[in-house]
DNA sequence: GAGCATTTGTCCGTATGTATT
DNA sequence: CAATACATACGGACAAATGCT
């Protein structure tokens, strides 16, 4: 492959800030210019390769930043709550209701929450974060049966996961889901205020109460590749092998 | 956000190539530069940008080319076969073998595939290819039991699937399967002639027969994310829903 | 194999624009 | 308003990989 000076000052800046907490500042691309003795193009090139690495993020005008980013794991006996995934993970969850009203179903969501076409149902628009760090946004149908005041619970409690349970005294669990990566469309690229067109997550979820089985929720989220990691798992579990596919223990042949 | 030539450039590009077969070669930088009047930077950002997008792959003396990305849908119910996917989807699958070896089961597979460890097991290493361009990169370890002689039946049939059907007299269906994006480690980055770090898709599968239940393969792949576009869906199907979540019919309030 | 043109990859210096603080 | 930091862009140069003669 082509010999490059700043891949070697990306791999010296990756081991760095390995050890960083997220949010961390990383030296303007002017410092690393002198730092490594390089023009602005290959110091520039450096921090876009840790970017492309998913290990920073960049903000115009504001400076450079460690990503965190958390592993999200969807199996069939896993709890659907971006909070609780994202708090285990040694995160600080947040989230802000951008829009919330009452509306009557579309075909594809009443169909899938196995409603008549035109039911009333709660309809959130919102962003998640992590450590602030803007991370997801979803769009979530929530039936009207499971919680009229849903408002009132939204309040007080950010998880929605945790508003069923002690307002709609129900327990949600996945009962279908669909996952993908894509570049996402212009509005919601801008809500995850990414700056260019790179894969995201779309995850699609329809959950059930635990005991009756009815459908509660159907929500469609989009979240940015340096926060999260996606894993999803179908069929039985992984007996004793390990979660996390990322050491690879093979060696290439030859 | 800010204004950009070569944005502007790339969404002309991306239009254009929109309707041209995968593989098709671009301008180079050179003819775009003359073409929209502008210095190669801001040539090569805009193809640069369409490299982000995933719709074209660049090559090293060679040139720019229009890539081919497929939809990889994994569920239960269907066939866990390369070949088929690739061809339903309009492309031409291929696949090389690197490496084949009968060698003893390590603990991890051997627990996955439910044999006693040190059990001898098949060993493949693979790499595949939609319309010649590398798309996937895999080990795969399959039981001796399933088929004993199988070096005989790949050297007729590329797919290990169709192979194990017809050789093996075994219909392999996914019992458990397990997906994530991630940036590969080098040797496998180097594999998939990738020039940069970017998250590629890992695929692990454990396939049984689905009559005896017995399992047959364990297989651990990484797949470009411009060649493919992995789907996995867990639970029920979805009714009535479209199987794409491309589009995006719902407005951004506000 | 050697040589050559083409094409992308890396890097420099410089300048200006835009967003944040 | 000023300073800082990232974004875009120009022109030029050389390196590395490819493909063809």
């Amino acid at each position: 492959m082509t010999e490059s000076r700043y891949r070697d000052i990306a791999d010296v800046l990756e081991r760095e800030i390995a050890d960083l907490p997220p949010g961390t500042r990383l030296d303007s691309e002017h410092a690393l210019m002198k730092r490594f003795g390089v023009g602005r193009s290959a110091a520039r090139s450096a921090v876009q390769e840790l970017e492309r690495r998913l290990r920073v993020r960049r903000i115009q005008g504001s400076g450079t930043f460690v990503s965190e980013r958390i592993d999200y794991v969807i199996s069939r006996d896993r709890r659907p709550s971006w909070h609780r995934t994202v708090r285990e993970a040694g995160g600080v969850p947040r989230t802000v209701v951008l829009d919330h009203r009452v509306a009557p179903l579309e075909p594809d969501c009443a169909s899938l929450l196995e409603v008549p076409v035109g039911t009333p149902a709660h309809r959130l628009v919102r962003s998640s974060y992590i450590d602030d760090m803007i991370a997801a946004f979803s769009f979530e149908w929530i039936t009207h049966d499971a919680i009229p005041d849903l408002s009132v619970g939204m309040r007080v409690e950010e998880s929605l996961d945790e508003v069923l349970r002690q307002m709609g005294h129900v327990h949600s669990v996945r009962s279908w889901c669909r996952t993908a990566s894509d570049i996402p469309p212009a509005d919601v690229q801008a809500r995850l205020e990414l700056t260019t067109a790179v894969p995201v997550w779309v995850v699609e979820s329809v959950n059930r109460d635990i005991d009756s089985g009815v459908a509660l929720t159907y929500s469609k989220s989009w979240m940015r590749g340096d926060s999260v990691r996606v894993v999803m798992e179908i069929g039985e579990p992984a007996a004793r092998f390990s979660v996390t596919p990322n050491e690879t223990k093979e060696v290439v042949p030859q």
